[in-house]
RNA sequence: GCCGUUGUGGCGGAACUGGCAGACGCAAGGGACUUAAAAUCCCUCGACAGCAAUGUCAUACGGGUUCGAUUCCCGUCAACGGCACCA
């Protein structure tokens, strides 16, 4: 009787859904495992293949775990606030909440059919108000302690969307979504200072068990660089403040670049003789889109201010000022010293503008180009500091320039603060009311969750305010400070919001008082193993660490960290090897395939398609493969004894025990399935099976394939069900192989097998090699230089 | 440009504290069963030479270290991802 996947995988989760099989308990004195993935953003589109390969592969840890006798939680929620929701309610009129339910709903029927683990009791949805009540009070705590501030700022705004978009949203000057034009628009915005916690977000790096990539790109993202802040005197009389990494070149200071938009020019603008050529400059500066400034190969321009020169301290000679856009304004002091010699910007500029280039430090040919390597060059042109390597004269002229009072260490992050207003409707409102007496003034806590309320429009309007600056019965309040005729902030919170603490929520869903209450904090926190795609590393990700890290700082939560660990998979291309899209026409829907093959070999081929981490490609006729595997799984039923595992075959499960026990450990679930393979190979090759092997099988095969194994351990009677079973222990001494086959070389080139015991002594090893006929034949008038005996790999006789 | 990752059969991939390259699977070819096909089962399967035992060459390319290198070091090339004038 051939395996019916249709029938038996319904029957499976089904059952699982009545019995509540995988509901974490609340017996806090059980060892716990918290298994997260990232939870979707239920789209129109449905489930993408790209989904199961993350689920499936916690779906294997937490059910493994489970085997083990921890309780597991591993949850699943909807992150459901956003753009194409709300651009499909603009589109059909249809409420978003109701699209959003509908979406939901398909995309929970298509979880269920792949059969995951997920605890449903404890499902969330972050534009539940039950849930956003708490995204609401965790902004009023980062406003109470001053991290969220109202700020007038040029910002990225998306043509298209008509929203304003974080520095993280937009890639390559363009809108990460939507791929529109991005320009700077001056706009009032809610900012949230992750700044303040850069150093801390940094530090944390150091405790957590995350991928080396994720930590990488986390760190330059955070960008930390240490110099000094230095102040030059200016025949303007007032000072102008620089930052630089490279102190120890002060002496080779032969210009000064401020940005355009530099506070100080203004206060100049009556000294300045060619003001007219200044402002047009900065005119332009302001009106480049960040794509412009981001083109390629920008040659360098700039304005020279005539009629205010800086002087520099180490020598007090006069030296011209410049803007010129290469100098940011958002970083550092938004001016520099250039140092050309040492600075390949400064260098390109210099050679434009014909300005000196003073070699400092000696290495180089400054002829040809800047020398920039701190860790060979010798100082020299530079008074006290001639002679001494990079790193001597940083501390020497950093120590020089406190004691004379003019500089000092600095250390600059390249991260900005976090824009968190949207001017959309389809988002968390921000519990702010705005009074012409008291300024921005928290909603008291008691008044949350702020419900969205229902607006007739969910187009933005046409100055880009947010659809609910027309529901004018909601936005007029009174202030809850002085009660005076007050207006709510219209602007709502971003996506990002209510994805940065879902985690939380989890621990401890249906409670109103608090997130989670303390109790279960201390007991699930932090999640143990946390999966999800490298498109977050800077975004969710850093953003979730630091409302985590301030959380904990105010007492909310109880552990530094959200995540122990952080894995990462691969992409899942196209069957043509590119990124699957619809506009390509190489997408594969999950759904197809689980009709056509099932939920099990769906969920066993995108564990065997490769290396968990990289990218591949799907491949249609690979995935027969696992069909197979899984039908000859099905077939052992048929001819099988009773007894325990046959004596010839206790080694090999034995060592599948231990290789699929650490293979699920550490995400090799290519090779733990190939590991199973290879042992029903030997299972089938030596005869008809055991109870007891196909017992031990089932239970290793389970956390991949669980509706088949269930089945089969009823239809067998192994006794309850497979999921109330114990996972198979392995002893280390029976790993150990009776006889193994070595490689015999003569001068590195393998010419002979030799079969010995793995123990055995070298001498007696070496011994049997050189008798080997064909050994000892290639030896034959050679002299031996070198024997070598790598225990039970190889022998390697080196003769000549 | 900078940072990171990766390069292994026709394909996906194994093996890396240096030790028999190609596990496992796909595709392909041959055979069995079948009226036939599908399914299933058995055999072959890196390249070249040879009837064969076997030999030579092969882990992007070029060097190096070593008895021995896919693995370590130096250089080059290519692909992918991230950042992009961060002083």
């Amino acid at each position: 009787m051939s395996y019916d996947f249709k029938s038996t995988e319904k029957k499976w989760q089904d059952i699982w859904d009545e019995k509540q099989t995988f509901a974490a308990k609340d017996d806090y004195t059980l060892p716990k495992f918290y298994g997260l993935v990232e939870f979707p953003y239920p789209s129109g589109q449905g489930l993408h293949v790209g989904h199961p390969r993350s689920y499936t592969a916690l779906d294997i840890v937490a059910r493994k775990k489970r085997l083990q006798g921890y309780n597991v939680l591993y949850p699943m929620g909807w992150d459901a606030f956003g753009l194409p929701t709300e651009n499909y309610a603009i589109k059909t009129h249809i409420h978003p909440a109701v699209v959003t339910e509908q979406n939901v709903k398909r995309f929970k029927s298509q979880l269920k059919s792949l059969g995951f683990s997920f605890d449903w009791s404890r499902e969330i949805n972050t534009t539940d108000p039950e849930y956003y009540k708490w995204t609401q009070w965790i902004f009023l705590q980062l406003f109470k302690e001053g991290l969220a501030y109202k700020k007038e700022m040029a910002v990225n705004w998306c043509t298209s969307c008509k929203c304003v978009l974080a520095n993280e949203e937009v890639v390559g000057g363009v809108c990460e979504r939507c791929g529109s034009e991005v320009v700077r628009k001056v706009k009032s915005q809610w900012m949230l200072k992750i700044t303040d916690y850069a150093e801390k977000l940094l530090k944390g790096l150091e405790d957590v068990d995350f991928i080396e990539r994720v930590k990488t790109q986390q760190r330059n993202w955070i960008g930390r660089s240490t110099g000094a802040q230095v102040k030059f005197q200016t025949t303007a009389g007032d000072e102008l403040q620089i930052y630089t990494t490279r102190p120890d070149t002060l002496f080779g200071a032969t210009y000064m670049v401020m940005a355009p938009e530099h506070a100080l020019i203004e206060k100049w603008a009556d000294r300045l003789e060619n003001l007219a050529e200044v402002r047009a400059y900065q005119e332009t500066a302001a009106h480049k889109s960040d794509f412009e400034r981001t083109e390629v190969a920008k040659d360098k321009t700039g304005v020279r201010l005539q009629g205010v020169e800086a002087i520099n301290p180490v020598n007090g000679e006069k030296i011209p000022i410049f803007i010129s856009d290469y100098v940011l304004a958002s970083y550092g002091t938004g001016a520099i010293m250039a140092v050309p010699a040492h600075d390949e910007r400064d260098y390109d500029f210099a050679k434009l503008f014909h300005l000196p280039i003073i070699e400092v430090v000696k290495g180089g040919d400054i002829e040809k180009e800047a020398f920039t390597d701190c860790a060979t060059g010798v100082l020299v042109n530079s008074g006290f500091l001639d002679g001494m390597s990079v790193e001597e004269a940083k501390k020497a002229i950093l120590a020089w320039l406190e004691e004379k009072g003019i500089g000092e260490k600095k250390v600059n992050y390249k991260l900005r603060d976090w824009v968190f207003s949207r001017q959309r409707y389809w988002g968390e409102p921000i519990p702010i009311v705005h009074c012409p007496h008291c300024g921005a003034v928290p909603l008291p806590e008691d008044q949350l969750p702020l419900v969205l309320p229902d607006v007739d429009s969910y187009e933005p309007t046409e100055n880009g305010e947010s659809p609910l600056a027309n529901m004018t019965d909601w936005v007029n309040t009174t202030c809850p400070h002085c009660g005076a005729p007050a207006k709510r902030e219209t602007d709502t919170m971003p996506q990002w919001a209510g994805s940065s603490w879902y985690f939380i929520r989890y621990i401890d869903p249906h409670n109103q008082n608090a997130m989670a209450s303390e109790e279960a904090m201390r007991y699930w926190l932090p999640v143990d193993w946390y999966n999800g795609g490298m498109e977050h590393t800077t975004l969710h990700l850093l953003y979730s660490r630091f409302w985590h890290k301030f959380l904990y700082d105010i007492g909310a939560v109880t552990s530094p960290e959200p995540y122990a660990k952080r894995t990462s998979h691969g992409m899942i291309l196209g069957e043509n090897g590119e990124k699957m899209s619809k506009s390509r026409g190489n997408v594969v829907n999950p759904d197809d395939i689980v009709r056509e093959y099932g939920a099990d070999t769906m969920r066993l081929y995108e564990m065997f398609i490769g290396d968990f981490e990289k990218a591949a490609p799907w491949n249609s006729s690979s995935i027969k493969g696992c069909k197979r595997f899984l039908d000859r799984v099905w077939a052992l039923q048929g001819d099988c004894r009773k007894g325990g595992i046959r004596a010839e075959l206790e080694n090999s499960f034995h060592k599948t025990i231990r290789k699929v026990t650490e293979d699920i450990e550490n995400l090799k679930m290519n090779t733990a399935i190939a590991a199973l393979m290879a042992l029903l190979n030997e299972m089938t090759a030596a005869g008809p099976i055991t109870e007891e092997e196909l017992r031990i099988f089932l239970l290793l095969l389970n956390p991949f394939a669980p509706h088949i194994t269930e089945e089969m351990w009823v239809q067998m009677q192994f006794g309850g069900m497979l999921n109330e079973a114990a996972w198979p222990q392995y002893e280390e001494a029976k790993c150990k192989d009776a006889q193994v086959e070595i490689a015999v070389q003569v001068c590195g080139k393998v010419k002979a097998k030799l079969n010995i015991a793995p123990d055995e002594a070298k001498d007696s090893v070496l011994q049997k090699a050189k008798e080997l006929p064909a050994i000892a034949a290639l030896l034959e008038g050679k002299t031996l230089v070198k024997e070598i005996y790598v225990p039970a790999k190889l022998v390697n006789l080196v003769a000549r």
